[in-house]
DNA sequence: GTCTATACAAAGATAGAC
DNA sequence: GTCTATCTTTGTATAGAC
């Protein structure tokens, strides 16, 4: 788990409509899974021919490995940040942090969509989901424990059982409240996560 | 949310071979999402021609609602004979049971699948969807109020909000197990899961 | 460097053989 | 009632035009 809070993702310069791509992409993948989009949804709305999108991703893996590692970044830096501030909400800071970055309606965590079908994947891009969902876990238990240190709340259970417990009741509520299309569904689990953790 | 405890979907007798079509088609599902499998992938297995699953299942999305309601049915009956068992752990049976229920490795819950690829289906199959997360999740209500009627425990937070952690915990602690590969991942949760809830 | 025309395979579904 | 032969559309990818 060593170097774990820097392991980075550094991204080439990419063209306009390379990022086009990729913010389709990304939507695409968050709503309709990875094997259910295809290179003609792009295609479509960039007004090119699908052959077009090959060009700048030569292959649909290679887009799904773009997507994740853009994905990634800046999501890796919210989490750092928050591990580093030193105010006495480290944690309810994490989870509203991680509610608001896939707040879109009908939308999941990407890696979370990719995880539904990780069989279906290559290896390339189960190792970014598999990274992904391991770095997040590794914060999720790290950020209490500073919090601990710093006195900010006592932890009565192991520190990444309940990272774990947070990062799958996240990433569950956003699977469930697509099917009812309710938001509750996610504030409810939140509040739940919180009064729990308070009185942990 | 009347008579959601008997909301049944009663199914016709099948033939042998059909069934061995739901079997491979509930499978696959699990296993890589609806959209990345096809039926090929079950014809080969059964040494037809694909047009011969076609007679079984003439669309796809009768294949998919065909499977979601064959796997509803035992899981409801388990829930409601949890429900009715007075013994005194009621909710301890049921987070095993569900657990046990998805515990092939490498399936995640059969609509967890689904719920990720929720754009991607057809009306028809959506709706099953929805059904059996919006029942599963009363059930989870209802247990533990009926628990606390008996006095086996009592409840700090609200029994609505307390069961919404429970099923976003379980369905994402499956998607999150998958990528790992590790076996602790899903027992942790629940381990974590249970402690919550014995000092709730 | 950017895109179009084209090829090739696989998808889902129909019509008809047994 | 059960399956095969066949059709059409869509999906991914290559080769080549501008």
């Amino acid at each position: 788990m060593k170097n774990m809070a820097t392991s980075n993702f550094k991204q080439a310069p990419r063209s306009e409509t390379a990022e086009k791509i990729l913010d389709l992409a990304e939507m695409l993948i968050q709503t309709r899974g990875c094997s259910a989009f295809s290179y003609k949804d792009i295609s479509d709305v960039l007004g090119v021919r699908k052959a077009g999108i090959h060009y700048h991703f030569e292959f649909k893996t290679d887009l799904g490995v773009a997507v994740v590692d853009r994905y990634t970044e800046p999501f890796g830096k919210a989490l750092a940040n928050i591990a580093g501030n030193k105010s006495s909400s480290s944690m309810a800071m994490l989870i509203a942090r991680y509610a608001e970055f896939a707040d879109t309606p009908d939308r999941v965590c990407l890696c979370g969509a990719l995880a539904g079908e990780i069989p279906a994947l290559l290896l390339k891009l189960r190792d970014r989901v598999d990274r992904f969902f391991t770095t997040h876990q590794w914060w999720l238990a790290e950020i209490p424990k500073r919090a601990v240190a710093r006195g900010e709340f006592k932890l009565s259970g192991s520190a990444s059982k309940t990272a774990r417990l947070v990062f799958a009741a996240l990433q569950g509520a956003l699977v469930v409240r697509r099917t009812t299309a309710d938001a509750s569904q996610m504030t409810d689990i939140i509040s739940a996560l919180k009064s729990q953790l308070a009185s942990a």
